[in-house]
This record gives C-alpha cells, sequence and structure tokens, in this order.
DNA sequence: CGCGATTTTGATCAATGTCAAAGGTGGTGG
DNA sequence: CCACCACCTTTGACATTGATCAAAATCGCG
C-alpha cells in the first residue's frame, strides 16, 4: 500500500514514516522554493513535478504514478527546485529525509530497492529527453499517450482496452513543451484518426497499440 | 579516485569491483541494445551519455563527469536502452550489478551514498528537461554552458577563468536538441558578445556570469 | 440556466531546421 | 618541414514547424 518494499521492511517502515496524508486534486504537496525535510511515496492517485520560469513558462518534468518516490534530496538545506501538485486525489506517505535516511541505513533492502526504483526513473527521464529534444508535436504527444499507458498498464495488468487521463490539454501540453493550441491540434488529429476520444471531460487512449505505430514506435517501446 | 564512497566503503569495495579501465576518446564504453551485467563509476574524464532514434536523429542525455555512477539497472535482462560514449580518455570502474547490490547490502552507506547521488542526478535531469521544452536556442546554449562550469567548479573549485570543454558543436547540439547549423550561429554570436571563445579547436567559457546574466539566469542558478 | 474553464478554429508570425557549399584547423605521413 | 586530409566550423538561402493572438464554441458543474 504505501511503498513496494518487501514485507519485512514494510511493518518496520511504520516506524519511520511520519504519517499518510490526503490531497485534493489541483492542491500542491509543496511548491518550488518550499524548505522541506520530507520526502514521500506517492500510494495512490497521480501527480505532476513541474518547473516553473520566471516569465511563467511552466514545464512538466514527471507524472507520477502510484508507488514513485519523490521529494528525496541529498541536500536538506536546498530549496525544493520544483513544486509537486495533485492531478487526482492523493494519497502519500511522508518520511522525514533524515530518519528516513536512518532506517535506510537500518534495512539495506529497502535502500536497495529505492536504489533500483531510482533507476527505473532514470530511464522514464531519458526517454522524456528523447522526446522534447528529437520529436516532433506529433511523435511527442503519441509516445507519451502510449508511455502512461504502458506504465498503468504494468500495475492493473491488462483490463482497460480504453484507459482515461486525469489529465487536461494545458498539462500535456506542458510536460511535452509545445503550447496548448497547437497540443490540441495533434490530439485532435488523432482524434479522427480514431486513436482516442473524449468522454466525461476526460481524455480516452482507445487503441494504444495503433497509436504507437503510427506514431514510429518500434514493437517494445524503447 | 574511484568513487566518492567513505574511506571505509572505499577500501572494502576493492573486493567488489570488476576492474578499472581506460577508454580512449571516442571510444564508446557500451552501446544501445548492449546486454551487460556491469554498472559503471567515472574515475577520471568525460562521458556522454545518448539515444538514437531509428531514422539517425541523435539525443544526449546526460554529461558525466568523474564520480558518476552510469549503467546501473533494475533489470539485467533488458538491453542497455543508451550509449555511453568517451569525450576524453577515461577510466572507469566496472561492477557486475549482481555483485554490486550484495556489496550494498552489506554496506548500507554506500548505498545511501549512490541515492544521494541518484537524487542529484535527478535535478540534472530536470535541470535538462526543462531546457529542451521551455527555452529558447540561446537560453539552452547559455544555460549549459553555466550549468558545465559550475559542474566543473564545484570539484576544482575555483581555479580557472576560463574553462575548456571537450565538446565539439555537433555534441552540443545534440544534448540541446538543436541543429549543427543553429547552434553554430548561437555560439556565434556568444563569441561576439565575449562570453566564449576557441582554442586549440577546444570551446573555452570566459566569462561564464556573464553568460549566465544576459540569458537570464537568476543569481543561484534554478 | 449561467458561469468559468477547457477545447477549437483561423490567421499570421517567428524561430529553428534543412540543404548546400565554402573556409579553417590540427594532425599525419612522407 | 611541408602538403594533404578528415573533420569541424561558418555562411547564405529557403522551407517548415510550431508559437502567438484573438475569438468562438463546448462542456461540466453548481
Amino acid at each position: 500500500m504505501c511503498a513496494p518494499l518487501s514485507d519485512a521492511d514494510l511493518s518496520l517502515i511504520d516506524l519511520y514514516r511520519q504519517g499518510s496524508r490526503s490531497f485534493k486534486k489541483g492542491v500542491h504537496i509543496y511548491h518550488e522554493g518550499d524548505v522541506l525535510d520530507l520526502s514521500f511515496s506517492l500510494a495512490s492517485g497521480w501527480v505532476l513535478l513541474y518547473h516553473l520560469l520566471e516569465d511563467g513558462r511552466r514545464q512538466g518534468l514527471e507524472v507520477l504514478l502510484p508507488g514513485s518516490f519523490f521529494g528525496f534530496r541529498a541536500n536538506l538545506q536546498t530549496p525544493m527546485t520544483h513544486a509537486a501538485v495533485c492531478l487526482t486525489d492523493v494519497t502519500v506517505c511522508s518520511f522525514q529525509i533524515t530518519r528516513l535516511q536512518e532506517f535506510l541505513i537500518d534495512h539495506p533492502t529497502a535502500a536497495l530497492h529505492m536504489l533500483r526504483q531510482c533507476a527505473r526513473d532514470r530511464l522514464l527521464l531519458h526517454d522524456h529527453i528523447v522526446n522534447l529534444g528529437r520529436r516532433t508535436s506529433r511523435e511527442r504527444v503519441g509516445h507519451f499517450l502510449v508511455q502512461v499507458c504502458e506504465r498503468l498498464l504494468d500495475r492493473h495488468a491488462g483490463d482497460a482496452d480504453a484507459v482515461a487521463l486525469p489529465i487536461n490539454q494545458q498539462v500535456i501540453a506542458d510536460i511535452l513543451g509545445l503550447s496548448v493550441v497547437h497540443t490540441n491540434r495533434v490530439l485532435h488529429g488523432f482524434k479522427e484518426e480514431g486513436f482516442v476520444a473524449t468522454r466525461r471531460g476526460k481524455l480516452l487512449i482507445t487503441d494504444s497499440v495503433a497509436l504507437g505505430q503510427a506514431v514510429g514506435l518500434t514493437p517494445e517501446g524503447v
């Protein structure tokens, strides 16, 4: 529930958790510039990490799904360089970083676990970078959507054929470094091609594999 | 020499290291698609991690300086999703991941150390993403250059007022998601403004603080 | 039913990419 | 020591993608 730790670790980590907290959709878990001594594990819901430039431009950094760790830093004094906002109602476990570190020293398997998670996240960030740096708007949006699908299906393995995203076009645009207007045109195109749809205000991905192909994705996802 | 670990750890890690290896500038430590059971710690030199798209577009992912860990994965079976190429002559320590993991279980402080390093890298990746997603070409090049400067000065703390980079314009372009031609024009501009220069075929950053200002950097670097 | 937020659409513009070719530069071998 | 070569940088002309501005149309919600 709280994190993908081994059972043994799980029972112990309770001692160290400062507590479990809930947030409503749209609320910030922390802002840029905050000075915190906490880090978090996402228990349920979606979170967006983003950075704001001085002139208001916004860039989405990571879309977090349950199981993600975030807010962990090497340097506690330094203010947060990004903000975390809830894309849905959310519940997190929060840890005081100093205590978490003590815990990790005592429970090396948990530390290793975090390290492996971290390695996975690094790959996701790499993918994001490739997306932003070298792909056209169509490719970007397409890749982003199928990647989210895959991450979702990894956990709820194999249920829905249509995935609903709690994300509006403004958010997608900010994640992909595009303007809302252009994002809309791309998405609209996908809609006409039958890859996505809208229902109850939510974006639906109706055919992620066809979308992947249309956008030049090699079989196993890179 | 081998990594920023505590002395105690350092003496022990020798047991686990598969060996120290040297590579010439331009050589690959590994390619995309390689199946390895190794991960690395950069002892000296510069390394570029990059990803290649099917049609030849290339995207630089990370510029590694001494002390960086790379090649670590949660899943050993999976082929590498990026390549590592030497920007200079390089020496690395290589570890068999399975043995490294055993080591980290036995030496939790080392594990924690890697975790903190990982957290720092994540911030660097975030910065890269912001650069690619929301900054103009001028801002991108500028930010990249001063960031490299800062990372360099962090270690060799406070020597040169002019920093020489072992990186050509093609590489910069690939890191920043720009074309070589455009990168050249931006760099040329910086040259005329007196922020950078060329000597012995190397790019020199002659005034990183002025460059930072010119490019809209807030005092302490975002 | 009315309102604020989100999505759509059209018109125009600017930044950056692409293509092509000319200069430079350092290194190498004779 | 010199000539040559491969690689890198520089420049110009033109094409294209995606941004920007402005406004209309929808949609979910209270």
